[in-house]
DNA sequence: CGATATATTCGACATATGCCGAATAAGTCA
DNA sequence: TGACTTATTCGGCATATGTCGAATATATCG
C-alpha cells in the first residue's frame, strides 16, 4: 500500500481502490489494471513494478501487463530511470493525452458515418448526417473543455 | 438487407455494417451487436427480430440479445406494434439519452474521486481534487454541448 | 379455450481473455 | 566480459462471454 504503517488508512484505501474498479470494469478495463489505477491515485510517489505486484498482490507479469494497459489508456505513465533498468509509473497527470484519445474515436465514428451517408437510402441518408453531426459537435465541446481546462491550468 | 435489390448496393452495406463494427468492437460491444447498429442506421424503416436475424445471418436468440444490448446502450430503441406481439427495431435518434449515459459515469468517478481526496495523504490528494474537477469539467462541457444541440434541433 | 405467432429464457458448446509462473531478453555495473 | 537485476514475453490453465438451438412464456385472435 502507499502507505502501509497505518492499518486504519489501509481499509479505506482498499475501499477507494475498489470504488474506482467498480465504475471502470464496466467499461471494459481489466480488474488488476482498473485497480492499479486507484492504486497509482493514492501512491505518494512513483512505484515500481515489484511494489505493485507486492501490494496489489498479483504476478509480477500481471502487473507489467496492467501497467501497459494503463499506458496504453494515457492514464498512467513510466518514469525510466537514468542509471538503472527499473522503471517507475505514476498515475498520469496529463488529461489532455486522455481526452484526445476518446476524441479520436468519436471523429472516426463520425467519418465512418459521413461515408455511410453516401451510399444509404433516402429516409436512413439524413439519421447519418445527422448522427454524425452529433458525434462532431460532442467531440468539439470535449476540445473546447480542454482548451478551457488548459488556459486555466497556468 | 435494408434494400435486397441491388446487389451493388448491398456490397456498400456490408462494408458500411463492418466500419461500424470496427469502430465500436474495441470499445467492448459484441460483435453481432456492433453489426447490429450499423444495419438499424441503414435500415429505411423499422425492422424485426426475424428480419435481423435472416440478414444478419444470426440466431433469433442472439438477434434479441444484441438488441437488448443496443437498448440498454440507447444506442437502439424498440417500437411495439398495438394489437400484435410484434415488435420492431430501429436505431435511436435520442442522442441525448446516451450522453446521459456517458455522462453519469463521470459524474460517478468525480464523486469517488472527491470522496478518495478525504483519505489521501499529502501529494495524493492535490492530484485527486485535481482529476475530479477535470471530470466534471469535462462532464458539464458534454452538457452544455447537448442543450446547444438541442437547441438547434427546433 | 385452443391454436398460432412471437418474444424471451435456458443449457451447452466454443471461443476469447485474464492471470499466473517460468523462460527469455535486455540493460547495468564490476 | 560476466554476474546481476529488472523488464518483457510465452504457454498453459481457469474463468468469463458470445452464440446457438431448443424449450418455455406470453400475447393475439378465431
Amino acid at each position: 500500500m502507499p502507505n502501509k504503517s497505518n492499518d486504519k488508512a489501509a481499509g479505506e484505501f482498499i475501499e477507494f481502490i475498489e470504488d474506482v474498479a467498480r465504475q471502470l470494469t464496466p467499461l471494459g478495463v481489466p480488474a488488476v489494471a482498473a485497480r492499479l489505477y486507484g492504486y497509482l491515485l493514492l501512491a505518494p510517489e512513483p512505484v515500481s513494478l515489484d511494489a505493485i505486484a507486492a501490494d496489489l498482490q498479483v504476478a509480477r507479469s500481471t502487473a507489467f501487463v496492467a501497467a501497459r494497459l494503463l499506458e496504453q489508456y494515457m492514464l498512467a505513465r513510466r518514469i525510466g530511470q537514468r542509471g538503472t533498468k527499473r522503471v517507475l509509473y505514476e498515475a498520469s497527470d496529463n488529461y489532455e493525452a486522455m481526452l484526445v484519445v476518446q476524441n479520436r474515436l468519436l471523429e472516426n465514428l463520425a467519418e465512418v458515418f459521413d461515408r455511410g451517408s453516401g451510399v444509404a437510402a433516402a429516409p436512413a441518408r439524413e439519421r447519418l448526417v445527422e448522427v454524425a453531426e452529433f458525434y462532431r459537435v460532442t467531440r468539439r465541446a470535449m476540445d473546447e473543455a480542454l482548451e478551457a481546462w488548459r488556459a486555466a491550468r497556468r
